[in-house]
DNA sequence: ATCAAATATATGTACATACATATAAACATA
DNA sequence: TATGTTTATATGTATGTACATATATTTGAT
């Protein structure tokens, strides 16, 4: 296998090191518990210290994704089949699980000016438009749910695309961008008046307010998400074990 | 405050600086926001090199207790109750290791006739009279979450424990009783007169509503928890990752 | 007074180096 | 053969040093 590291590029060696240890372990060749190359050597082979190595492994490690004992070696942890890949359902694909047929009442792609927050997220500065996408969906009987997306410009993203299909299937036949890391923070909120009316509750009622941040398999933004979710309509759940 | 490390341990110097820091986020002096000595100043004040002294505010940075801003300084990171898997934190360890002071406003303890729902999920009869725990809790300034758990007659609390200690504390060192395994479920709500009251806001504003089922190893029922907390005090933050 | 440039401050990145220590394998001894 | 002992190996701990870079403040020119 080719390992390179480039010395001249502006993205910091520890984050080169970090990227190419997250292949590593993605390679079927270490998949079993087998070890990675020793930190002297690696260190050598790359052309880094150890001490920058080690830094970008210490935070594997503290990731859980992999496993060092001294004196012996580094190897790659168990993967631990847990409950967080069920967490990894689309909105369409959680509803169908759940089996509630979907309805999308609205459906809006725009090109705006990121506000601070998204700029901030995307990194990027708030003169580059970003697509947004908004959509009302929810039951038959009525929406349930007001979505606001933005989307990295790095994606590709036209607004040409058929936002009827699932989104993440968009995303991953089309664009190859796979999302890898979501941090989500919900809240309860009182519903704004713009929010109220498209949901067509009154302004002031409870909604659950939840704000997503996906990532691609290299940590990079692609995706801000906030969702906008009547009172009673939506339970939130999550399963944990303790490991 | 007088900070020491002892270089004739055995115990590593990074160890010590990291017990340290965690005390050092402890001390409201430091809470919510302030920030920490800045690095060259305090390795010189612990007299131990700064490589040293970042490998112990790394790992804290990582657990997500520390956050740093190149060029301006590093902080304690704002109070938030996240439910990585991982870390598997009760409500009071979540907030002292977060250096938020905890109060308890209100302590109730009281043996009832469970509802359908808590017997159901105890799988026992509506007859048999179960422990309920309600509390009332927050910050200094004011209660911002309403606790009520019911307990399995299983696990066998009397009523008579100390429930200011941790409530994971008691079940596993004095009744070996360890919570494995949680289900929980989050929505919004308008808070009822009840609630409204204790959490001293308006009947109708907002609340997130968290139910929790604690099962032990066996995946056998022992805690029926549901919390109440007030809006825009609390975020439940979530990461999860696709594997 | 305003805006640009310099400066102070604190964290970020990176290297070379040295020695400590846990583990397993090779070796030597009774 | 069984059991200590040494040795090879790989990670763990710790320091000193140097320069880069993001942010806020101060300074200086217009």
């Amino acid at each position: 296998m080719k390992l390179r590291i480039d010395h001249k590029s502006h993205v910091p060696l520890h984050l080169q090191a970090e990227e190419l240890l997250r292949n590593l372990i993605r390679d079927p060749q270490f998949a079993d518990g087998k070890f990675l190359p020793n930190e002297v050597d690696l260190a050598k082979e790359l052309a880094i210290s150890r001490t920058t190595l080690r830094q970008a492994l210490n935070k594997l490690v503290y990731e859980g994704l992999l496993i060092r004992k001294k004196g012996i070696g580094t190897k790659v942890a168990e993967a631990s089949v847990s409950s967080k890949s069920k967490n990894w359902l689309s909105f369409s694909q959680e509803m169908q699980a759940r089996g509630i047929p979907i309805k999308n009442f609205e459906l809006h792609v725009t090109w705006v000016y990121p506000d601070e927050a998204v700029a901030n997220f995307f990194d990027i500065t708030t003169q580059k438009k970003v697509l947004k996408l908004e959509r009302l969906r929810g039951r038959p009987e009525g929406p349930f749910v007001y979505f606001v997306s933005f989307f990295h410009p790095r994606v590709g993203l036209t607004g040409e695309e058929d936002f009827k299909r699932p989104l993440y299937e968009i995303l991953e036949k089309d664009y190859r961008v796979v999302a890898n890391l979501s941090k989500e923070e919900i809240s309860a909120k009182a519903a704004g008046k713009f929010i109220a009316g498209k949901l067509e509750i009154e302004p002031g009622s409870p909604i659950l307010f939840r704000k997503r941040f996906v990532y691609d398999q290299g940590e990079r933004p692609i995706e801000y998400n906030l969702g906008y979710y009547k009172a009673d309509s939506f339970v939130y759940t999550i399963e944990s074990r303790r490991e």
